[in-house]
DNA sequence: CAGGATCCATTATGATACTG
DNA sequence: CAGTATCATAATGGATCCTG
């Protein structure tokens, strides 16, 4: 932001930042299961079968496609340990825990907002 | 959390509450468009036009599902004026504050998040 | 100006089955 | 168990034209 005679010229305004950081962030958050997944795996590594109960409603189809998506993004590690059957391990990474903040705030202002929706 | 003899019950975790959460905020602000329509109408009560213009890359059709919902939801409110043309105005309730928090995680999270992919 | 209507292409999501 | 294949529908996107 420059000032200039009286004028204030604005290069880029606050609202133009935190618009390009939260179309950054829905980019990679996209679609309604990324951050549900996440959270399931917060309880700790899990495997397919029991991540796609854990995370009610989707289908293998769709935690198959998140989870690749979510590796690439480097907030879950695949973990393969070849036996009959083999079995397979989501964790997540480090770096996903740079998404607790959004989470905590997600998740607070659901709650109030059912709250709100329901005395009504 | 209740304990019984030896074993613990989970009547509800932590991870399932904030689960919940984030379901619900996310059924609210879904798609791509809400967060960047809300954060381009903190600037100030917008007309249509003006509005599509800030939230760059949206088609008419788009915009105008999304204030809709956003209406719905009470986080806009629209304004007409009876004027030939007619005019019409979109400003954000006081209510739509409440998504501050959220805005601002994301914002702050996309912009580390932009830094740390272009680093490499 | 503020949109709605229409047509079409591409994605996203979902339900069900099926394989190694 | 860990997914993939198939099919169907819904949501979204883009272009263009239209109306009060």
């Amino acid at each position: 932001m420059v000032k200039q005679k009286d004028k204030v010229i604005h290069t880029k305004s606050a609202c133009d930042r935190s618009l390009a950081g939260v179309r950054d962030a829905l980019y990679v958050l996209n679609g309604k299961w990324k951050l549900p997944i996440i959270i399931a795996l917060s309880e700790g590594p899990s495997r397919f079968k029991d991540l796609q109960r854990r995370v009610e409603g989707i289908t293998p189809k769709l935690l198959s496609k998140e989870l690749k998506e979510l590796e690439q993004n480097e907030f879950v590690v695949r973990h393969v340990y070849p036996q009959t059957p083999v079995l397979v391990e989501y964790e997540l990474t480090e770096y996903s825990r740079s998404l607790d903040d959004i989470i905590q705030a997600m998740a607070d202002w659901g709650f109030q907002h059912r709250a709100r929706i329901q005395s009504r």
